[in-house]
DNA sequence: CTGAAAGCGCTTACAG
DNA sequence: CTGAAAGCGCTTACAG
């Protein structure tokens, strides 16, 4: 493999001149930054991530650490931030905690983490009280996605929950519904408040239209198709159905609508559904839903670290964001009505 | 943060001895181990990856090529793959292709390629010749999973894509279908071998069976919902609709089964589907399809791809396979009858 | 705008 | 089993 020294040599440069002309830093004549390219390419040159990150103290990577990347919205918020990073330099490290104990402590031992990213981007995971402590005396710049806890100093891209839910309830609202049941997941994760969050929006809007918040309606299960089958089972289990289920997301709401079906229930002649994503498959499907984008997300969120990573063209290594910002960013969510929601039946 | 010398001073050695006892390379005696990983603990230690890939020319990461994380086969595998790899204390460096000549040139760059990556694992990613050749110029270990271009040296892992799509038409032709339809993917894309040999089992079953395959009941189009959606659309407004479609994927029997009902055809009673994968949603679907294991596919590839990586105990770094595998590892697959496929009705 | 030299923090022969 | 020293291939003050 080519060295510097070997671009160095036939460029007639030093090795320092190279590596500028490579960087493009400024300091570098037009004729000579020429020569050097020239030189590169000719040989074929490839810097040496390690030598680099080793002597310029940056490693060029992010740490992208997701719940499960299998789920859609984690995917698609991945792809999108891997798009980005590629387009700008950076490697994607990739973390799926994947509910697994030991790679969650992996990733979240500071020391491991600080020397190998510049930066990290947390998509809705919220950390434990020592995790967090660790990680915000590293300094290390970093962004979250979606609901998850605040780490102080990183700016937050996400969506309005609490919004996104009082939207979903009260479209069914407006249909004619009464009994509109609510099913989410991860009540046993840490202190994610995706759900919580979604089911004030639920709560909020009964209570608004004078109706008191069955508990009986409300049941926590994963937030997986299967999850969203299983709890639609067992509140069919319990008697007296809903007219309408509001899923706080689609993968819930395509297995409430299984569940449903299997149960001999029409959607939605017997029980609306709606959920909240817009997933790939929620038009196939004829889901309402609530849409969020989750690749803009991704995309604004790896844009957000990155700008203050470069610091401006010299590009000195910044450890961390001149400026904490405060509030989140709030990116826009969308009713979209289709064909799994309708007034209920006369009774 | 600490470095090598300083758990060197508090445990009193050199830190060459540091280096092995960490490591577990087994020249040191138990009570210097001991001593060592004490004082490490103590310091909270973490080696800097940098400075140790730059002296040891290893950089315990592993490249993961794949066209798009969002589909399931893809999402799915990676999960696995980096499950195997946290565990074995590899980092995951992804490259999410998306269909951007850009990122495929980035990744492709050899000499970029040779200086960040230990392995390389191509999921479902046929290659140009000049991309194979400097490749295979390279000596990098890989392993490839899935259709697309054997590259000489690396163990490849699959399924046999022409019996699925045999066993998937076989059962179609068993129910009594005679006109039985076949829609598949990405005819644009470069060497694929995946449609293609997936159409020859469905071709060469239909012959067997003494019909002539009619190429207008053999659409293209992409390997997703939409892609689905559109063939069966197209399929659809060529007249004289099949009884029977054999989708290339779940992906696309879910958007053919879409389209059908868009079109006021009911599944299975009008028109049977069947798929091949397994997706996740297929259950809550009731769609009939070839299980293919893909998280195996995933895991096993990575267990390949580290063992002569490892090179045992001693662990030093090996830079290509002992012995180059022969004939690629075939996975198996299974038919599962759900509710999509059923006989088609009496003329 | 450019170069010589030090240094980033490890691992690896080599010697004992 | 252990240590002293060289070296991995870059980048960064520093000096000019």
């Amino acid at each position: 493999m080519t060295r510097i020294d070997d671009v160095a040599r036939l460029a007639g440069v030093s090795t320092a001149t190279v590596s500028r002309a490579l960087r493009g830093l400024p300091t570098v004549s037009a004729a000579t930054r020429r020569r050097v390219l020239a030189a590169a390419e000719q040989l074929e040159y490839a810097v040496s991530p390690s030598a680099s990150r080793l002597a310029g103290g940056r490693t060029g990577t992010i740490a992208v650490v997701v719940p499960r990347i299998t789920r859609w919205f984690f995917g698609t918020v991945v792809e999108a931030v891997e798009d980005f990073l590629q387009q700008s330099g950076y490697d994607l490290l990739l973390y799926n905690l994947g509910g697994r104990e030991q790679t969650r402590q992996r990733v979240l031992r500071t020391a491991d983490l600080h020397k190998r990213v510049d930066a990290v981007m947390l998509v809705a995971t919220p950390l434990r009280p020592a995790e967090l402590t660790a990680l915000t005396r590293l300094e290390l710049p970093g962004v979250t996605i979606s609901s998850g806890t605040p780490v102080p100093g990183w700016p937050c891209v996400r969506i309005d929950d609490v919004g996104v839910a009082r939207t979903a309830t009260r479209h069914l609202l407006d249909l004619g519904h009464r009994r509109i049941a609510h099913i989410t997941g991860d009540p046993d994760e840490l202190a994610y408040t995706t759900h919580l969050d979604r089911r004030r929006g639920y709560r909020d809007v009964l209570r608004d239209a004078g109706i008191t918040p069955d508990p009986y309606l409300d049941v926590e299960s994963q937030f997986t198709i299967g999850g969203g089958a299983r709890a639609t089972e067992e509140l069919l289990r319990r008697g007296d159905p809903p007219t309408a289920i509001f899923a706080a997301c689609d993968e819930m709401a395509m297995g409430a609508m299984t569940a449903l079906r299997d149960a001999g229930l029409r959607v939605p002649q017997d029980v609306s559904v709606i959920g909240v994503d817009d997933h790939d498959l929620a038009s196939a499907l004829g889901l309402s839903t609530i849409a969020q984008p989750a690749a803009e997300q991704g995309r604004l969120a790896a844009r957000i670290l990155l700008d203050p990573l470069h610091g401006g063209p010299p590009a000195p290594p910044v450890r961390r964001r001149p400026d904490p910002p405060g509030s989140p960013v709030i990116l826009p969510t969308r009713l979209i009505v289709r064909e799994s929601t309708a007034p209920p039946r006369a009774h």
